[in-house]
DNA sequence: ACTAAAAAGTTTGATATCAAATTAAAGGAG
DNA sequence: CTCCTTTAATTTGATATCAAACTTTTTAGT
């Protein structure tokens, strides 16, 4: 048998298969938060947007643990984005009654109109983009998305 | 007929559905970006892996300049990763013959071999996903994450 | 009830990234 | 040829994020 080359770590097909989802996921979410990023109003950042977004979707009266959790950055990362979200006057951090370690996140009105704002900001980014992307390719792949999403959450 | 409350910027359905897929997407870069940090070897980050990877991929001698437009980064930030993993000596970075102006980069032996062993340990992190998220998923999905990295690509 | 362990939030120091300004070289218009 | 514009790379200052240490409070074990 002719000797074989030390080919190093070559990956299995499904897991060049991963990586090469992986790849492209970064890719876009690299591509799509930048752009976000430059248009977005009252000096927001992305996860700034992020955070405001949550709470009108899934309800305010998180603690920041538990938002930091949900959105996998660190303790002391949330401390700081809360912070910079309550000088603007869009939330409001309230110490939890039940539990004198905690506090309470809440959603302001003016924190509601700038993520009103900043979705209405989004929008023309997006407007050409059914050109080359339908929204029925996405409809297709959000499942698929979420699932994997899903299962990265729960197996940290 | 009845006055309508004042709802601000109600995103249409395909809007909506494009905002939830880059939501998607942005959440599983960060959970599969943090995930992947902490195993990398070299400290390497998951910016310099992919920059080894992509010399593998399509090949070396490519100008900063245009790495830098590959992944969209700035050329600062461009400039910094290189020299970070040129100090490390996994690439070499020549002046350009041709254009006084640019230079080329090059991934040295050590280059590549740091980018297998990283390969190698990350293969772990990938081994248990298959329960949860199949490759036929994964392929399946692909595609149309290319196309929307393309176009992303394309209209900036 | 007491003590040890865990959890919530903050702080600190380091780093990756960005935007904008800077320097140097190439290209184009006249 | 000369000047103006564009392009390549770097530098600078600011910020978002991380990991780790720290403080306070709660929970659990005995």
């Amino acid at each position: 048998m002719p000797a074989k080359a030390a080919k190093a770590a070559a990956p299995t097909p499904a897991e060049a298969l991963y990586f090469e989802l992986f790849n492209e996921i970064g890719i876009i979410a690299q591509l799509s938060g930048n752009r976000f990023q430059k248009v977005l109003p009252h000096h927001l950042t992305v996860a700034q947007f992020r955070l405001l977004n949550h709470m009108i979707r899934l309800g305010d009266g998180w603690t920041p643990a538990r938002l930091a959790a949900a959105f996998q950055v660190t303790k002391g990362t949330m401390t700081n984005t809360l912070q910079k979200l309550e000088s603007k006057g869009f939330i409001r951090v309230e110490p939890d009654a039940d539990d004198a370690r905690s506090k309470r996140v809440f959603l302001t009105p003016p924190g509601q109109s700038a993520r009103d704002a900043a979705l209405k900001a989004l929008t023309p980014e997006l407007s050409t983009l059914p050109e080359g992307f339908p929204p029925a390719l996405a409809a297709e792949i959000l499942p698929a998305l979420e699932r994997l999403r899903i299962w990265l959450d729960a197996n940290r």
